[in-house]
DNA sequence: TGTACATCAGTGAACGCGCGTTCACTGATGTAC
DNA sequence: TGTACATCAGTGAACGCGCGTTCACTGATGTAC
């Protein structure tokens, strides 16, 4: 692509690049310097767009959240067709976004920046929460009310199942298993579910 | 403590520095330099015990491992009292582990190094991960073989949520939860068990 | 339609810093006689 | 018991490198008249 003295979309152009490193060579392989040359720019450019490194960083931790909240919400559909098809479906959502956007996912959850120095971070990110919340009560709420579990505390369980999952096996820091990580969280979920009484217990 | 020109046991003092600073900063805040300076002596002066920063960082990963291992095998306790406490027993550790060791912790999963370029970590790292499949395996015994899942699978679906579990909620990347590290991780291994028809249904 | 000018995105050189690593060396230790 | 000497753990200075960041600047763009 052609281009003079100004880029155009310089900002995208770097975040895009930050991703590539990132996905490449994992969230410390990313500088400011390496992503600025991916961009075709000198180091002092970033400058115009950003505070610095770690403001470029939150950039896409942040647009990482944007599509992570909403593919959630788009897998859960508001509970159709029913709750437990729609719950199902946000799991495996969640590690279909791990393995397409690894770039993403690593900004946001290995890249060792504090939300609570971007404040919109941490806002964005409660928002793929409550995603995952309104699942999990929507499920809870075919069992009788003396067997079921805090929402909360349901899609904490399914939140660290499904990370743990991308960290050990979709990563590899766990070594090779005999299983693609997809089915590893399917049959772990579907266990899960059994466990809620949500699930026949025979098969 | 005193010491004249020679250290006296200058290696594990560099992997205990080392492990200070990992703790601290995570697995990317330890340098070699500031090992070196906080073991009280000069940058070179590590050369003589390790080939450089990364053979440094994998020793401090190979003595986590051996603990993990010896950890995991003490609370297994070759499944007595009965394999479902036992279990639940190595679950529990899992957690302890990661609590108590941090440094080692974060040097094992989340530093990034290869265990194929340091072809004894692997293997003492399959050690612990026999550990966890014999603990799976005694505890599916009690079911009847038409519904029983591979041990290795349980003890992956049950590494994955205990690494999820500290990933999230121990080092605190998922967000403050109402509930602490240990209950959840108890609650989620409780409901997974119940899914495997190793617990009653009910409560 | 043409020109003067304000705006501001990107340049290029420089900075101080800490990193991992090397090298010739020095001085403490412990062993042989 | 005392001395000469080999061993080798740690020193201190130096290296090249890439990092994030700053600064005065330049030149493309687009607007006012």
């Amino acid at each position: 692509m052609k281009r003079g003295y100004h880029h155009g979309n310089l900002r995208q152009a770097l975040v895009e690049a930050a991703l590539a490193l990132i996905a490449a060579q994992g969230p410390q392989g990313f500088t400011l310097s390496e992503a600025a040359k991916a961009a075709d720019v000198t180091p002092a450019a970033v400058y115009r767009h950003f505070a610095g490194r770690d403001d470029l960083l939150a950039e896409v931790a942040r647009q990482g959240f944007d599509i992570f909240a909403a593919l959630l919400e788009y897998a859960w559909n508001d509970g159709r067709p029913s709750a437990l098809a729609a719950f199902e479906a946000t799991g495996r959502a969640y590690l279909a976004f791990a393995r397409k956007y690894p770039g993403h996912y690593q900004a946001m959850f290995e890249s060792g920046l504090q939300p609570a120095r971007h404040p919109d971070l941490a806002a964005i990110s409660a928002r793929a929460q409550t995603t995952l919340d309104r699942a999990a009560a929507g499920l809870t709420e075919a069992l009788p009310p003396h067997r079921r579990p805090p929402a909360r505390m349901i899609s904490a369980h399914i939140w660290a199942m499904s990370h743990g999952v991308v960290e050990l096996f979709l990563r590899g820091n766990g070594g090779s298993q005999p299983w693609p990580p997809e089915d590893l969280l399917e049959t772990g979920v579907g266990i899960y579910l059994r466990g809620l009484g949500l699930l026949p217990p025979d098969r």
